[in-house]
DNA sequence: AAAAAAT
């Protein structure tokens, strides 16, 4: 390799030969390439028809992250280097008073499992974000923006011992390094073990699953060991967790096995693409909690492999994705027409980042009396990503896109490419220009739901390691996906629904660290003109005039306004429907004196006072 | 119109 400062990117001209990491453009190419001969790298392309052959078993070369110094200082830095253990194999797992032990449970399965911190130690194994909490500057919680509305609110806490979540999750909260709980961890704990439903809107990366997994976890330790058979045909797990994507669902059952770690409780996963079968051997070893793609769980409900009878909590992560148009139908056959019981019985959390009104008025179906939430963001919501709108031609992009790229390595990642996440809007376009970039000598990959779960998975794998630093993905990779290290997140199309745009751009600048996020505008995106420089106003972004005219000359209608106004998530609906309809929502509303504004002001001026009609 | 989610 030649010096650090010869990033791959110098070699996507015709100039330099390709050093290795460019020659590693695609996703076969991924290990066993990156000590080839320099070549031009368009002959490296492979078809996707060919790329579906397991990671090379090569090992971690000079160009795995580990060596990035990491520009955000200590915290950053210890989030490629391997973590100190301080913790042992057989780490204690108290029980202390009151608190069922769960002997009994799962008790074979527990001699099996496998020490998920440990797992994480090895970055070829690694997969999820890791100590999400660990880089984040909590300084600024003092200023997070908090909204709560409903009856009776449980006031938060400050820390994690206040809360009696049992030994063994707290020694888990301890060797996952979290400090002290996140703004959204602090107020919907509470919450949840009080009993309530909740809804609530948080950015992802400020310690949402944990938010809704914690209070489950010790809910079903402290809960009655019911006896179940092991190597029954059906199985009756305490807690679903539904999720839009699969390799969402990986990662919160990922994160969700460290919490529950020594706990006898439990969690499987179960999406499609997979083999079924080897799900279905692990639902057969027990199951407390059950994080599932929802087409999988019906196929699994219509084999009679699992029974919702038991479930106590129920959980929709990005709840507004989970219920809008394409997925609603599942999401209200899974609650409502298997065996699950009702809202009131179940306690139910439904958590995002976004929150329109009229998802909120659908989600209301399946709460009784919730609680809603609204959390703001660590340093102040996205003002850590600098948003940046360019106008260009359909028939640009592509050059505009590789100028974007050379540009990037002049910002200077110590040597290191910085991850680029680049979101497209039809899979076909992700193929190709996948194919273009990994022609041109940029070392792309590729996510969308045409491709098979395994080359899908593989393609995250490379991009989070950094093998291949520039993903091409379709919305499947907009949410929820806790990707460190991603410095820019290109819009090379924009969506067409404002808060798409909000949960893409929120794949970067996450954790405390600053990200920057570039969109390709041109007039077929003039209907989300509006909405979008009203959103980069409201995150202290400097608009372009051009774009200021163009969001002047559109109508501010449809479904491209603002869901909550203000900086995040959004605002009770139930407030509004009060307001304008003198009613309360399906199953009781709070009245607004459990309404707590906090530093949350002037959020939304006047003009914003029509999209609340 | 598109993406996602079961086989």
């Amino acid at each position: 390799m030649m010096s650090t400062s010869t990033s791959w990117a110098d070699s996507a001209g015709a100039d330099n030969p390709a050093p290795a990491a460019a020659s590693s453009g695609n996703d076969r190419a991924s290990g066993s390439s990156s000590s080839s001969a320099p070549r031009p790298t368009r002959s490296s392309y492979v078809p996707p028809h060919l790329r579906n052959r397991p990671p090379s078993s090569a090992p971690a070369s000079a160009d795995a992250p580990s060596a990035r110094p990491g520009p955000g200082g200590p915290t950053s830095g210890s989030r490629w280097g391997r973590p100190s253990r301080d913790f042992g194999r057989g780490g204690g797992r108290g029980s202390g008073g009151g608190w069922n032990n769960r002997i009994g449970g799962w008790d074979r399965g527990r001699d099996r499992e496998v020490n998920p911190f440990e797992i994480e130690d090895d970055p070829e194994l690694a997969v999820s974000g890791e100590q999400e909490n660990a880089g984040i500057n909590f300084d600024a919680y003092e200023d997070i923006p908090v909204e709560t509305s409903g009856e009776n609110v449980p006031p938060p806490v400050n820390t994690f011992a206040e809360i009696d979540l049992g030994a063994a999750l707290n020694e888990n909260i301890r060797r996952c390094k979290y400090v002290k709980p996140t703004p959204i961890q602090r107020h919907a704990i509470p919450i949840s073990l009080a009993g309530r439903d909740l809804m609530a809107c948080a950015q992802t990366g400020s310690g949402k699953t944990a938010a809704f997994c914690f209070p489950i976890i010790s809910g079903i330790m402290k809960g009655q060991v019911s006896q179940r058979q092991r190597g029954a045909r059906t199985v009756y797990p305490l807690a679903l967790i539904l999720s839009p994507t699969r390799e969402l669902s990986c990662q919160i059952h990922e994160e969700s096995r460290k919490f529950a770690y020594q706990t006898g409780v439990r969690v499987v996963v179960a999406y499609g693409g997979a083999p079924i079968h080897h799900q279905m051997r692990e639902l057969e070893r027990g199951v407390d909690i059950l994080v599932a793609t929802p087409g999988r769980l019906v196929d699994l409900f219509e084999r009679a492999k699992v029974s919702l009878q038991m479930i106590k909590y129920l959980a929709l992560d990005e709840a507004d994705r989970m219920l809008d148009m394409g997925f609603e139908p599942q999401i209200r056959k899974i609650v409502e027409q298997m065996d699950m019981p009702p809202r009131g019985v179940r306690q139910t959390v439904l958590f995002s980042a976004t929150f329109p009104k009229e998802i909120q008025r659908l989600a209301s179906d399946f709460l009784a009396n919730y609680i809603f939430l609204a959390v703001g963001r660590v340093g102040s919501s996205t003002d850590l990503i600098v948003q940046r709108v360019e106008f260009v031609h359909d028939s640009d992009k592509r050059s505009h896109l590789m100028d974007l790229l050379h540009a990037q390595k002049a910002n200077g990642a110590n040597g290191k490419q910085a991850l680029t996440l680049v979101f497209v809007e039809t899979k076909k376009g992700a193929d190709s220009l996948e194919y273009w970039l990994c022609s041109n000598g940029f070392p792309a990959t590729t996510i969308h739901g045409d491709r098979s779960q395994q080359e899908r998975e593989h393609a995250l794998r490379s991009f989070k390691s950094g093998i291949a630093p520039i993903l091409v993905a379709t919305d499947v990779a907009a949410r929820g996906l806790d990707i460190p290290h991603v410095a820019h997140v290109v819009n090379f199309d924009i969506p067409n629904d404002i808060d798409d745009y909000v949960h893409r751009i929120g794949r970067t600048g996450r954790a405390g660290k600053t990200g920057l996020a570039t969109a390709f505008f041109n007039e077929s995106n003039s209907s989300l003109a509006r909405s979008l420089a009203d959103l980069m106003k409201e995150s202290n972004q400097e608009v372009p005039a051009w774009l200021a005219r163009y969001a002047a000359r559109s109508s501010y209608g449809g479904k491209n306004r603002r869901s909550g106004g203000g900086r995040f998530g959004g605002r009770d609906f139930r407030r509004d429907a009060s307001i304008s309809r003198g009613g309360s929502g399906a199953n009781g509303y709070g009245d607004s004196r459990g309404y707590n504004i906090g530093a949350y002001g002037g959020g939304h001026g006047p003009a914003m006072t029509s999209a609340w009609d």
